[in-house]
DNA sequence: CGAAAATTTGACATGACTCAACTGGAGTGG
DNA sequence: CCACTCCAGTTGAGTCATGTCAAATTTTCG
């Protein structure tokens, strides 16, 4: 949980009251490879942080196939955030890729942590700042780059993911085949 | 301005104290049709909160094209959040579609709003939470769905905006070619 | 070791783009 | 108020990027 005290740390200053507080309403959850923490249909009941291990965030589309809309890894709050906020059925499953520790908060903890200690608004505030930032740079390039241009700034942003996951994970993220990411593999060897 | 408060009681509570002293912070600003409220390389100043009219924020590819990742309309916000909160070079522009009036709130004094008024923290955080929830999904259509999809969809969705704005704009939205857009089109009107 | 899943490879199909020519409407100046 | 220009939109022909399908190969894991 330390890591989880350090990354608020780095947005907002709590005293040793709150961070006690804040600890007393999070749990931590273990969930092995392959397993899901949430399931499309199902309520979000938590956002979590991951404290290690590595995630998946997608959808089935009508067709049948998975679409991957987020990975996560250390440091990343996944949840299917429409489906926690309205305690409504999820339009995402949230999958391990490997096995991962999370630490998880309710969200009847959740308001009543707004509630006691504000400055969390605050806190969140920052977090979906970035979020919202960096989704929107993503709808860009979805939209205006293409496929090959796509998978070669996936591969420079986030080189240990590429390692980590799956190609077809890859594919789904980048929303290509795997067919069609294989060629843009060999293309990338051959010059 | 009215509208502007009556946006915010949907979210907060604020006694008339609070209410004069954000109005305090705020200023409007009126932008003609075809004007750049932002331009690409400027540093965003402001935050704007539409009360009326209609803009885009594009940029500019490599290629030299325009993609347009949002429209705003009365009671949207816009601006380029990251040149904003870092105060360095925008990678947007911001463009009236038609004559367009904005209430503008400059960094300083929504740093000073956080401060004196809390409850701001939280108003944001909801914004940003439904912006974040709608870019999500938007991400999934972009990469999952074909173009006929994303702009059957955008027809239903804001078949206000089909009427109001050019067809190019809304085809650099959907990330596909004038075009290719007007093909669309004539395959729905001959079935 | 064997079975199932992931990836690769090749042939072919199709969605979306480019380019260029044409049409029509909006804005402008005389 | 007309004539002109210019930009947005349409249309068609040809092309390229990416998808589909099916078979071969490699990797993973029980």
């Amino acid at each position: 949980m330390k890591q989880l005290l350090q990354h608020i740390a780095r947005h907002i200053q709590l005293d040793s009251n709150e961070e006690a507080y804040f600890l007393s309403l999070i749990q931590e959850k273990t969930i092995r490879k392959k397993e899901l923490l949430l399931q499309q249909g199902e309520v979000c009941k938590t956002e979590n942080y991951l404290l290690s291990g590595c995630m998946r965030t997608f959808k089935l589309n009508e067709r049948g196939e998975e679409q991957t809309v987020q990975f996560g890894i250390e440091d990343w709050w996944v949840g299917d955030l429409y489906s926690f906020l309205t305690q409504t059925p999820a339009s995402y499953s949230i999958e391990a890729l490997e096995d991962t520790v999370v630490a998880q908060i309710t969200k009847e903890n959740l308001d009543r942590l707004y509630q006691q200690v504000p400055k969390f608004d605050r806190f969140f505030r920052l977090i979906l700042q970035n979020a919202f930032i960096a989704q929107q740079d993503r709808i860009h390039r979805s939209l205006s780059w293409s496929a090959e241009e796509r998978y070669d700034d996936f591969s420079k942003k986030y080189p240990q993911l590429e390692q980590r996951v799956a190609q077809k994970h890859i594919a789904s993220y980048l929303g290509i085949t795997p067919v069609f990411l294989s060629m843009l593999r060999r293309k990338r060897v051959n010059g």
